[in-house]
DNA sequence: AATGAATGAGGTTTCATTCAT
DNA sequence: AATGAATGAAACCTCATTCAT
């Protein structure tokens, strides 16, 4: 299943788009963000909106042409990242697997990506409240299809039945907290396992 | 149990001070300590040091004749906890109950002293890598005794025979990312008791 | 010769520079060192970065931009000295008057530059061994003139053939030493005067 | 001569005593001074005041008790300095070598000195002009004994008619300057010679 | 629309001096 | 009289944001 999964394909630009950009300012919005992509990931919060337009090759007066401040920039970040979360889901929900094991390796997939990125880290580990409160839509939208393949699976017998989709997203907060420490022992696969098995029906 | 462990007694200043301190340095050392700790606690990392000054009702200078970084601050607060931790669990360790009880216990005590503090969330939940790494004796401690509460209740045939204390630390680690969140749904307490099920023995 | 020589046209900013700044960003660049010569002449190494942006006209953040750090806008000043020493220095090698005369002649239009501005007088009377050191460049070019004009009084008969360019840079130094004091008898041209002499093939 | 001057032997506390101070204030004052002295000759006027406490092995209060100020404490050290020259000056007055040569051997004594002292070096060579301000009467009277030594040399006809003591505080001055430079082909010691060549009869 | 120079509030830290013990 | 802890006014520097070019 994972290779079917392609986590960064997925961009899905302002879905609540004003007016179309200019196509000059599409392609820059992409710059910036995928600067802002590599910066924060490498950073988290420290990083500095001159960096990110360093590597988005523009202006830091065009970052802030597109985003209006650094927290909306960081939110916008980490929106795709949900909605990115959310393709993969959507994904796993069309597989035919069993409905545990598609779940599981969903968490594996998304944790894989998040473990790539400081900013989505950051933002799931607790600081930065105020990011992941506004991006509540996408939060519920991929709780939404959580939920949906929570159900498949415990219908099929394999969940434990009195799980929901908040227990997966506290599990994955979990998952991103153990990935900043290098501590002797700590290692986020292994705890993510131990949280993939408290999911299952025994 | 519970009512035998009272989590916020334990101060233990500077054990390892060279000299003991004149009285009134030592109230301010005190006062510093509970400033910063209130002041952290409210605004984690972000804190200020004027702001500790001012909550502990001293010059800023004063605080930095205790303390000179805002980081040894910060890593002081932190060990303060892990001692703290340390002490419950030795406490722990003297109780008679059943054994994976009162390992249990431990870990809904000690999570809820954590509840009541920004600081120890941001540095267990991973941002704060520095000061977590300053701590290491005291985190060495703390999983000496995690080892010997997981061995009893391993004999006792009542936790896992796979799990180690750095299993233990994770899970802390993951319920304190979670306790930042609002989320709906969100409910630090039901995730730290699915962790506690996880190293159960079946 | 006196009147060949316009020891204050020397700017010649950053000659290295990477790419040519923006018209205003070199503006403010000049405006910056203007102000940072008025203060640091007045105040010598005491000069502060809000003074020097005040005096300027610009924000301190504008200061900073160009130059990252206190000292490394005191050690372009000092720079900026020694080019403008280098520069006369050049001039006079190209006089055709007695080649003794004429190098006596430069070190009292230098020593008349150095006099106006209290912070190359700092540099050169000793504090700031740290500046000095970081203009070694400018320093070696200057020395390597004085070697030049050295050895043309040296064959012409008039300096004593065991000077080199060090005695001047001491003799100048020292000269520069005298400047800041205010005591009665004190006089740095006749304390030049008399280095002068010294330098004098008998 | 050299033998004959102990140039660490004047100390020469308070001339102007309000009231003979207790005799451990007396052994107080002593021991901050001599701090002090190791301190700023170390570190100039970088010098802390809790160093200099440090160092005396006494409170900072007590530093303040003796000295009002760090100013203060400086300029006495200056002073001191100033009465030690003074001494070997008298000493040199009582010599009965060649005139020219006593005084020529009492500067480099002086500054052999001064080589040892950073602070004396700073006052000297320019910075602190307040300090040097507020040592007026030190200084004239170690010009008195300059100008008498001057004399002596001239009437033996071995010193040039023109100079008076000025020119040696000028020549001392610059000499400062030069100590604190690292440079190549740097040497006070060689500027110091073409000092006193300068002062010389021909 | 894009650029990047300019801004300046604000953060941490230092150190001469004061004052309670 | 002595101590050294406490003070707090600066000092330097950063960086999110604005604005002239």
């Amino acid at each position: 299943m994972t290779e079917t999964l392609n986590p960064d394909s997925v961009t899905e630009t302002s879905s609540e788009s004003e007016r179309p950009l200019r196509a000059d300012a599409r392609r820059n919005r992409e710059r910036i963000l995928e600067g802002a992509r590599l910066v924060f990931a490498e950073s988290g919060n420290d990083a500095q909106m001159d960096d990110v337009a360093r590597r988005a090759g523009v202006g830091v007066g065009t970052v802030y042409r597109h985003f209006p401040t650094k927290e909306a920039l960081m939110v916008e970040l980490v929106r795709q990242k949900f909605r990115l979360f959310a393709v993969t889901a959507r994904e796993a929900l069309e597989c035919e697997g069993e409905p545990f094991d598609v779940l599981a390796e969903l968490l594996r997939v998304n944790a894989e990506v998040a473990a790539r990125d400081a900013a989505i880290q950051h933002v799931l580990a607790g600081a930065g409240e105020h990011i992941w409160a506004q991006a509540q839509r996408e939060q519920e939208e991929l709780n939404a299809l959580s939920g949906a393949l929570i159900a498949r699976a415990q219908r099929a017998g394999t969940m434990r039945p009195d799980v929901g989709p908040a227990d997966i997203s506290m599990l994955m907060c979990g998952v991103c907290a153990t990935m900043a420490h290098k501590g002797p022992g700590f290692d986020w696969r292994r705890h993510l396992e131990h949280g993939i098995e408290m999911l299952r029906a025994r």
